[in-house]
DNA sequence: AACTATTTATAAGA
DNA sequence: TTCTTATAAATAGTT
């Protein structure tokens, strides 16, 4: 739309391509809200602009991030979040670990 | 857009309401991936028909589901990763105790 | 932030 | 459903 471009690549130029960002992820989310509302759709939109800033949509009817990746996981038989658990668990074991070593050095 | 509508509420017909999502899904899909690769954003989108059919796109630019999330997590810090962080939290005082008796050992 | 000239998306119709 | 087309909506370039 608007007067030009129909390449979809990285646009160069940095004030271009913020303000362009402004205006297509207003457009976006404004998509995802009447997808949703007009069709009775869940949906979950998560957003890192480049400088790493977060923007988020979740459907009238979407509770909760979390509930909606434990959804994504049983839809998919995927772990997701309760992988991220035990890898958080792995990692505290490991320190623990290091502390139990040092303990019997230490002695 | 296209010959009517303006009120964006759920469309009652059920036919109507598939081929609405037919479309604008596709034309929402579409507008994702070019934010993403115009502005070099990184995006997840996750997507339920009413019928519980999954859609998803994630942007080039994100290797798997499981990492944006985590990337989420590490920039979120509301209470939905509430449960974890907790969770965490508690094994963490539990090693810190441990170091603290180790500590008073060595005295 | 606003403004349009245009392009794009899509609601109906075929 | 898939294609077409009239029209509404989004937005690129501009101010």
């Amino acid at each position: 739309m608007g007067r030009g471009r129909s390449e979809i690549k990285r646009i160069d130029n940095p004030t271009q391509r913020q303000s362009t960002f402004y205006k297509r992820r207003d457009g976006l989310f404004k998509k995802a809200r009447e997808l949703a509302v007009l069709c009775d759709a869940d949906l979950l939109l998560l957003l890192f602009s480049a400088s790493g800033k977060l923007y988020q949509y979740l459907a009238p009817t979407v509770p909760s991030v979390k509930g909606f990746v434990e959804r994504y996981e049983a839809a998919t038989h995927t772990k997701v979040w309760s992988d991220i658990r035990q890898e958080r668990r792995a990692e505290l074991e490991k320190v623990a670990k290091m502390c139990d070593l040092l303990e019997k050095e230490l002695r």
